[in-house]
DNA sequence: GGAGAAATTAACCCGTTGGATAAATACTGT
DNA sequence: ACAGTATTTATCCAACGGGTTAATTTCTCC
């Protein structure tokens, strides 16, 4: 009683851990809506809803708060990786869920293209200086070695393509039409995150690339238009 | 002779046009460098041998200033597309020139990437004001209309894809490999802009697309692969 | 129940930065 | 040659923004 009492009057109550995440939550926002430069500590702090010395209490400058961030971020994105397991399919349908689930994540997680985006324009000056991201390698580069391998002795693909070319011209392929689709939808007069341009944005995407890899062009760009139930795996955002 | 004597005393001279350029030069420099909120009006006047003064008196203030930039850019881009002329050339040679354009230009001009990344992650805030930059469309979009068109018929391409795609894809392919080559270069911990692996990279987006296109797999990649008279357009940055 | 550590608040510091003002200098037409 | 205008320089300033200092409050453990 008397110390329920006592609680009523307290002022605020102590949560380091809880701080810390909301902190991080804010900081991503804010990073990924203005960049590094324009990111103001106290929108963060108040995002937070902080005080601007808790930023420094439990974390850090405005730099370290960014590092750790880009840390977060490509954690979680090779966690979910990691989570896909697609060595069991076979090589073609492995290829198109790894396509799916590029294009998937980023539309559900815009603050990592930002992020990259930032960092990128900064040219990595911060990544260079974090041991922890350049020891947590994407599984999908030896995924695709391998579904690559056996796509090739099967038959089903026609060439051996460097599994690291590969990997990144799939994620370009997502990555450019989401992170540069403001300038895009202007430029083409033509909003192109409606769910239609969506949609057909996934088909060609998937058609282009396992054409290319099986050299049956015309069956799967035909396949990858009609609406199929793996539509359903589309996510709306 | 006197005023030859009078010339000599002066203090400085006038160079309106001049002046004008150095200052939008110097500011794509900057704004590319730094981005907008980063950048910083005092540099660019001193890159531009110039007063801060000049910046606001020749353009305007920083945001007319970036605008101004950003359309010297798209403008720039245009230009040299709509010099390209590709329309008479067979369907997948178009297609192939049209990629090596795209690949080689933006290792030219990399300001432009990273003007275009800044522009986006301001989800293009800026752009949508600028009508001038709303009617400077690229000619190679319907370029691609045609050549997918006329390849169609001929026989060399399987499908008849999406022109817009297409370009997006193509330009996808490019960008995203160059814009993220520092984060990417950290991750695979490999030098991505060594000419070695930009060779690679334009033999790989190259074979990429046009199989998808024609079906013929096997033969572009290898194609591709050898070292061709071609390779004496890649330019070396 | 209270002393010491941990967490949080409030207030302040000071260099930076975009922008403005006013004065000085160069050019142009007459 | 000179009046009027265009261009450039030299200062100034108010707001902002990252970071710091010091005091205050809550928690924990004995």
């Amino acid at each position: 009683m008397a110390k329920a009492a006592a609680k009523r009057t307290l002022k605020w109550q102590r949560d380091p851990e809880g701080m810390r995440l909301r902190i991080l939550e804010a900081a991503k926002q804010e990073f990924s809506t203005h960049g590094l430069a324009g990111a103001r500590v106290d929108r963060i702090a108040a995002k937070a809803g902080a005080n601007k010395r808790m930023l420094y209490y439990h974390v850090g400058n405005k730099d370290e708060l960014y590092l750790a961030v880009l840390e977060g971020a490509y954690d979680k994105i090779r966690s979910e990786e990691r989570g896909l397991d697609l060595e069991h399919l076979d090589p073609p349908e492995a290829i198109r869920r790894l396509i799916e689930f590029t294009w998937t994540y980023f539309l559900r997680n815009p603050e990592f293209l930002s992020l990259l985006q930032t960092e990128n324009l900064a040219r990595a000056k911060h990544l260079k200086k974090s041991t922890k991201v350049k020891s947590m390698h994407s599984p999908f580069v030896e995924m695709i070695r391998t579904v690559v391998r056996r796509g090739v002795e099967s038959g089903d693909f026609q060439v051996a393509v460097d599994p690291v070319q590969l990997y990144i011209s799939i994620a370009a392929l997502s990555f450019f039409y989401l992170s540069n689709s403001a300038t895009l939808s202007v430029i083409f007069g033509r909003d192109l995150l409606d769910q239609k341009a969506k949609d057909e944005r996934l088909a060609h995407m998937s058609g282009l690339v396992l054409a290319a890899l099986t050299g049956r062009s015309a069956e799967l760009f035909e396949i990858a238009k009609t609406p199929r139930a793996r539509t359903a795996v589309v996510q709306t955002v």
